[in-house]
DNA sequence: AGGAAGATCCGCT
DNA sequence: GCGGATCTTCCTG
């Protein structure tokens, strides 16, 4: 597909379910990674999240990379350390949910080393277990790009809110990554965040190019990671 | 105690 | 493309 082009339901991306059998949890060692290493290389992973008997299921295809304190556009800008943002001056792979704009709940990876203020951002998941739940949760048929290509939107489908604020991914908790392929990626600006600045500018934002379920397209040529 | 802003989404034009 | 929704969190006074 042409770089820019906005995506439509009929970019179809296929991949295969997995086996239930032989999901993998990541363990701590991958998200204790410098976190643009965590977020480059989620893309791809499965998000994985066992609940009341259920499991759903997708595939990470874009996220952003958050790395406080220099960082302007991170909630821990400045070292600036709040209930609210506690988890991510915690130890790697625990997760750091956070809401916003009154009503959006948003799923971040703690990363990096302990104490250090990094999170990776998940925008965006190709759903492949779990589509029915996801589309009920989200009031729309199952075909629909929508139901998963946002942030605020994938928390809905897979039921993420302040319960899991915290969470350590890599223990025996419901919620975690689980390995999987490597997928091309490329690179973009972040978006939501012209508030930071410079930082605006950075190129922290990792996505699987011409995957329906990403937010946005990147704009202008494509860049790998 | 009050106010402002926000790592978004949705519906309408 | 644009504006409204909606409310927690944090900073200021």
């Amino acid at each position: 597909m042409p770089a820019g082009r906005t995506y439509t339901d009929s970019d179809a991306a296929h991949h295969a379910p997995p086996a239930l059998d032989q999901l993998r949890r990541l363990p701590r060692q991958f998200y204790g990674q410098p976190v643009l290493e965590v977020a480059r290389a989620s893309v791809g992973k499965l998000l994985v999240h066992h609940r009341r008997g259920r499991t759903l299921v997708g595939r990470i295809v874009e996220t952003e990379a958050y790395r406080g304190p220099e960082d302007l556009a991170a909630h821990s800008a400045g070292g600036r350390r709040t209930p609210r943002n506690e988890a991510m001056w915690g130890p790697p792979g625990h997760a750091y949910v956070f809401f916003v704009y009154g009503m959006h709940w948003h799923l971040n990876l703690v990363a990096g080393l302990d104490g250090e203020p990094h999170a990776v951002l998940i925008r965006g998941v190709e759903p492949l277990l779990g589509v029915e739940l996801m589309a009920r949760r989200r009031k729309m048929t199952a075909d629909r790009r929508e139901l998963t290509n946002g942030p605020g939107k994938l928390c809905v489908a897979f039921g993420i809110d302040r319960r899991h604020d915290g969470v350590d991914l890599t223990g025996s908790s419901g919620l975690y990554l689980a390995d999987a392929p490597a997928t091309r990626v490329v690179t973009a600006r972040r978006v939501g965040i012209d508030y930071a600045g410079a930082w605006a500018k950075r190129r922290w934002r990792f996505l699987e190019p011409g995957n329906r379920y990403v937010s946005r397209p990147p704009e202008g040529r494509l860049r790998g990671a």
